[in-house]
Parts: structure tokens; sequence; C-alpha cells
DNA sequence: TATCATACCTCGCCATGCAAGGTATAGAGG
DNA sequence: CCTCTATACCTTGCATGGCGAGGTATGATA
């Protein structure tokens, strides 16, 4: 129906990329540790969260590795050199985009 | 080809509306102050701000009027109340999402 | 007379967010 | 024992929307 246009294209790539760069980490650890960061200004789904990582596992962005912790299954992401590419890349392209918006915000 | 994720989405809108809301334009005019304000770091091709133009018409916050100037036609805009509070809910929008990448950017 | 800048337009691809729905285990409380 | 909550993963289908490519037309400049 038209809601918004949905400010969040691309951004789970990237902030998923970034804190993987930080240290391993698997989807619902993921999930929570978003929304902590960004105090709720960022909570991704799971119908968002999942496919995102699927696609930048394909991709050769991550590398996944199940383990089972006390009968539960957790798929682990490491980043791999590629994804770190990627995440300099995003970066970048974000600052880029966000400074734009801030400079038509704030009027000429 | 999963080229770039584009974060482009919902930007067009949120830029075009805020110009809007200074003083009436019309379309070719709007794409060239966008990238001089920004400098470059945002640029809407035609096939993006045109669709976007009309979009934005139809869902009534912008309203246009045509108008001949030395021979050629164009189409000049204003905002519309609605458009006004469209523009208010989109940025604070962004400033809420812009303001999570940058935690997560910024690391812990 | 060509080429550029102005000025508008549409079509079609496809990437992607997101809701909704599904499976399964562990632990706590009644 | 049973229900509920938290953990932990998954997929399908829809709608949005950016973007390239292509099209039309005029005025000015070289």
């Amino acid at each position: 129906m038209t809601q918004s246009p949905s400010l969040m294209s691309g951004v789970p790539e990237l902030v998923v990329l970034r804190f993987l760069s930080a240290r391993e980490m698997y989807g619902y650890q993921l999930a929570h540790a978003i929304r902590e960061t960004t105090r709720e200004a960022i909570s991704l789904g799971e119908g968002v969260l999942y496919p995102a990582l699927h696609a930048m596992e394909s991709r050769g962005f991550l590398r996944a590795r199940r383990r089972t912790v006390s009968g539960r299954t957790r798929v682990y992401y490491t980043i791999t050199p590629r994804g770190q590419r990627r995440l300099n890349e995003l970066s970048q392209e974000w600052r880029r985009i966000a400074g734009g918006v801030e400079s038509v915000l704030a009027g000429t």
C-alpha cells in the first residue's frame, strides 16, 4: 500500500558485514546485537536476516559453519577477504550517500 | 547479477521533497540542483527522477503545473500539505536509520 | 548542419525488504 | 504433564523502487 520507501535497502548487508568483521557470530545473535547496538533503530526481522546471510554466503562474502551447542544448531558466520572488500565498498558508498542526504536536509 | 544493494532506496523521494519544500521547481532543474548541492554524491538519472515525481504526484504529495518557457515545456512541482507531512516522516525515518548505521560502523 | 543542452517521457529488469508461516529443542511454571 | 517462552533456523510470495536504455522534441552554438 505504498507505505514507506524503506530507506533500509542495503543496510542489512552493511551492518551484518560490519559486525562479522569484528568477530564470528551466528544469526540469532546478530539480530540481537544489531537491535542493541542501534537501540532499536535498526531491527532486522528473520525474513530479512536469514535470506541476506544466505545471499552473502553464496556470493562469497561469508563462510558458514554449523555447530551444535547444547542441543541447538547454530550457524556461525565469518567474513571472507572478499566480504571485507565488499564492506569497504559499502561503507564508502554509505558515507557518500549519507553525506549527500545530510547536505540536502541541512538546506543550501 | 546482484550488483550493489543500492543504498539509494527512498533517497530520491526524500531529497526531492526537501527541495520542493523550499521552492517550486521543475524536473530538470531538480536533477541539477541535487547534483550540485551534493557535489555529485547523489545524482538522479531521468529514469529515477521522473517516475518518482509522477508517483509522488499521484499520491498527493506534489502538485504539477505545466508551463511553456521560450518554446520548451516545463513541469513545475509544488509540495502539498500531505507532502510536507510525508517529508517530516521520511526525515525522521532517515535520521533514525542513519544514526543506527553510524553507531554500527563506529564499532561498539 | 550537426551537435549539444534543455526538457520531458516510458518500459522492463531485478534486487531486496518484509510479513507470514513453518520446524524444532530447551527450560521454566503451573 | 502441559503450556508457554526463548532460542534457532528456514522459505515463499508480494510489492516497492532504482536504474539502464531508449524515445521525442526544441533551441542554441559552432
